[in-house]
DNA sequence: AATTTATATTAGCCCACGCTTACGCATTGT
DNA sequence: ACAATGCGTAAGCGTGGGCTAATATAAATT
């Protein structure tokens, strides 16, 4: 599997999206995650795995608890897809083509 | 289902996106599109299906054929989506970052 | 009208996935 | 050392989804 393909499988979870819609500007242990849900602590474990290996959430350990907090790094070849999408339709292909390969490996991510 | 849901976990199948890449520049009918994968037309017709309900394709319909092209209509709410994400973390929304702060953790590692 | 062409739809199979219950594993505190 | 706290992991259940084979539909052709 791709990564474009793990982090977009993870963010079509509705449950994920709001997990990380959560912890998108402060930084929560799963047990407070897991409160603000109707689901079991576990289930919210297994999708903070998910969100984990998608790279869209990082994990601190702080004695026994995990802080999580999220982290789009994952989301990088998501923006490259939809940004070729729309490219396309817009008929700007070339152009945007052109200036890809001008600025190389250039991205704005936040890190 | 939300709009937003409906369009992820459509692109959310590789299979889809690669459909999604062959109607992108030009116009095909659903033969010719399934012509390039292994599985029957049945499937790719489930999969354009899947695609049209998600307003990522459009059909038209031309003698017996239907002729298929990307319409990225259906994407305005995965943009905005991530969008949203980013911005977060470029430190655009420093204000709802630090109101959020103030209501329950602390230690937000921003640059 | 009957046939051919192009495609969609249905029924059923298998597998992936989200959920719960039960258990395991570190870390902290007594 | 032992118990308690905070989470993760495993097994199993039920649902959803992608696939195939068979059938249906709709337009063009004869």
């Amino acid at each position: 599997m791709t990564n474009l393909d793990v982090a977009l499988k993870a963010i079509a979870e509705p449950r994920r999206r709001d997990i990380l819609r959560l912890v998108q500007t402060i930084e929560l242990p799963a047990g407070e995650i897991a409160a603000h849900f109707d689901v079991t602590r576990p289930a919210i474990s297994q999708h903070l795995r998910v969100l984990k290996e998608a790279r869209l959430i990082a994990e601190r350990r702080e004695g026994t608890r995990r802080l999580y907090r999220a982290s789009p790094e994952g989301l990088a070849e998501v923006r490259e897809f939809l940004e070729g999408f729309w490219a396309e339709h817009l008929g700007l292909l070339k152009e945007a083509v052109e200036s890809e390969q001008r600025r190389s490996a250039h991205d704005y991510s936040a890190n």
